[in-house]
DNA sequence: TATCTGACTTTGG
DNA sequence: CCCAAAGCCAGAT
């Protein structure tokens, strides 16, 4: 059995698989963590191409910047927000004058980011 | 084998 | 403050 090789989109279901409950990765996080610094991009690709309902917590991977894809999540960034509060996860309102995708909220990095 | 695309990220205007 | 473009890597066709 010398293949063990495994591509690197189920290395990425792995990684964000190992992301504990309270506690959100980014997707650049999670594609160091796979072995791949500069696939961030790659990192929601793969879990958009075979997410494993249930299994993957997809939901706990954020952009950079603390909020969610816009349209892509499974059901809405509304349903993802929703998902992370009830783990637990800090959430930083709209200061006002902040854009941001899904409602102006977005998740709080500083306490809730993932530390592998 | 080559080409294109994409749930990102960073920098510039 | 907000919008746009480029760079990046790995998979799909």
């Amino acid at each position: 059995m010398g293949a063990m090789e495994q591509t690197f989109s189920q290395r990425v279901y792995d990684v964000v698989r190992r992301i504990p409950k309270g506690r959100v990765a980014t997707y650049g996080q999670v594609a160091a963590l796979a072995g791949a610094p500069r696939s961030a991009r790659f990192v929601g690709f793969a879990l958009h191409a075979n997410p494993e309902p249930g299994v993957i917590p997809c939901h706990r991977v954020v952009f950079r910047d603390g909020s969610l894809a816009p349209g892509f999540a499974f059901g809405g960034p509304d349903r993802q927000r929703e998902l992370l509060e009830e783990e637990g996860v800090a959430f930083v309102p709209p200061t006002g004058n902040a854009p941001c995708g899904a409602d102006g909220w977005k998740v709080d990095l500083d306490r809730c980011q993932w530390r592998a």
